[in-house]
RNA sequence: CUAGUUACCCGAACUAUCGCUGCAAACAUUUUUGUUUGAAGAGGAAAGUCUGGACAGUAUAGAGCAUCCCACCGGUGAAUAGCCGGCUCCGAAAGGAAGAGACAGUGCCACAGAAAAUGACUACCGAUAGCAAUAUUGGAAAAGGUGAAAAUGUAGGGUAAGAGCCUACAAUAGCGGUUAGUAAUAGCCACUAUGGGUAAACCUUGGGAACUGUAAUGCCACGUAUAGAAGCGCUUGAGAGCUGCUCGUUCAAUGCUUCAGGGUAGGCAGCCACAGGUGCAGCGUAAGUUGUAUCGUAGAUAAAUGAUAGUGUUGAAACAGAAUCCGGCUUAUGAGGUAACUAGUUUU
C-alpha cells in the first residue's frame, strides 16, 4: 500500500525529546543558507515505513514574536513536504531511519519561493549523503 | 460645514488544488493502525502578567515583625484596584486616567533670587560714634526686583519705622450647632486660627493579603543502585514540616547533607458546558438582576488552523498566534462606520 505522496503526518515528525537531544549531541550538519541541517542516521529496530523523522526550529532570539516564528516553521515544513519525494524513495529500501532537524538561522523573513529553492538543494545533498554513509547504531 | 469630547461596532469574502489537528460514523484489521465520508478548528486584544476569583497542592496550629496591595460616599457582583450612580476638585464647554494625612517626624525644592523656611540685598526707622560722607548695632516682611512658588487680600487705625498688632469686609482651614441627604457632602449661624510646595521622597494612619501555580496535582507503565566516598546524628535530637526573620507547635532514625555516578522524561486524567453567548419580557436612574426561549463554539504537546493560483475590496489589510479556565485593567493596531454631546461659522 502506497501512502499519499505529499503528506507530513505526526508519524513523520521528530517528536521524541530524547531522540531530539541525541540529534543535537551526535549529529553531523551542513549549511544551505538560511537553513542549517542536522541529520543522524539510526538503525531501525524493526522494518518500518517511517524512515524519515523531521523537525523544524527557529531561534526566539532572532524572532521575538511567535507569529513570525510560526510562519517560518510553516514555510520550511511546506517546502519539505512538497519536495521530499526523492529522499523518501531513496530511503525506502534500507533498514535505517534518518532523523533530520532544520534550523532557520537567518535574522530576517524571506519569501516562500526562496525557502522552496533552498530546500531543494538541501534534499539533493541529503540524498547523496544517504547513498554514501552506512547506519550508525544507537548507543 | 469646521474643530473637538465620549461611547460603541467591524477586525474581509469566495473558488480550485495540495496539506495539518483532534472528534464522530462506516469499512478493513491480531493488539495497533489504515482508508473513506462528515461536521469543526486562534483574538479583539489570544499580548503585558497588572489585578480579582475558580481549581489543586503544601499540615494536623498558629502568633509577632518584615513585605506587598488599597485609600471620598453609596450600590453592583463569585470577587476586585473593575463597573454604575453621587460628592468634592480640575477644565471655557462637551468632559476628566484627580481623591486619607504635609499641626507626628526626617528629607528635598533645578535656574534665577538677598533669602526656598526660624527669610534682611536695596530702600525704611531707632540707638551709638562722627562736622559730614559713613561705620557699628538693633528694629522691621509695608515697598522693590527674581521665581512655578516669597508668609492670606483690601481699607482704616496704630507706630520711631512697621507688622493680624488692632478693627471692618473678604478668602482659606478647623471645630461646634442647625437644616437637607442612607452617606460623602452642601447651605446657614457662632467661635478659633492664618510661616509655601512635595506623600509618583521616606514615612504616618486606617483597611486587606498564608504561600506556590496546570511543567499544579492524581493514576498507570517502564527502569536503576537496598551499590560507592566524606561529614553529622540516633531521645542530652542530625534534620524536616508553608514564604524573609523570630517564637511557638508537630514529626523524626535501614535517618539527613554533600560529592561522584546511574536511571526516567511514555501514556491517561486534569482538558474544555458554563459566574457561557444571543433574543424577548419584568424590576432598577444605571452597573446589573430575575424569568423565559434559543444556540453549542479550538484543545495541541518540538506543539494543528497552512501554502499556491485566481476572483476581488479604497487596500493583493494593521497589531498580532490559544497552552488550566473565567471577570476586569493596561498596552499595540488598518480602512472605515454608528450614536450622543460641546464650541464656532453660515443660512432661515
Amino acid at each position: 500500500m502506497m501512502p499519499a505522496q505529499f503528506t507530513l503526518r505526526k508519524k513523520e515528525k521528530l517528536k521524541s525529546r530524547k531522540l531530539l537531544q541525541q540529534v543535537f549531541a551526535n549529529s553531523k550538519s551542513f549549511l544551505v543558507f538560511p537553513i542549517k541541517v542536522f541529520y543522524l542516521p539510526i538503525a531501525a529496530t524493526e522494518p518500518t515505513n517511517d524512515t524519515l523523522k523531521v523537525g523544524v526550529g527557529v531561534s526566539s532570539k532572532h524572532f521575538k514574536r511567535s507569529v513570525d516564528r510560526n510562519r517560518i516553521k510553516r514555510q520550511m515544513r511546506e517546502a519539505y513536504r512538497l519536495q521530499k519525494l526523492p529522499l523518501h524513495s531513496c530511503m525506502q529500501g534500507s533498514a535505517q531511519q534518518l532523523a533530520i532537524f532544520f534550523l532557520y538561522i537567518h535574522k530576517e523573513k524571506v519569501s516562500t519561493l526562496f525557502v522552496l529553492q533552498k530546500m531543494e538543494l538541501v534534499i539533493q545533498k541529503l540524498t547523496s549523503i544517504v547513498h554514501e554513509t552506512p547506519a550508525t547504531p544507537i548507543d
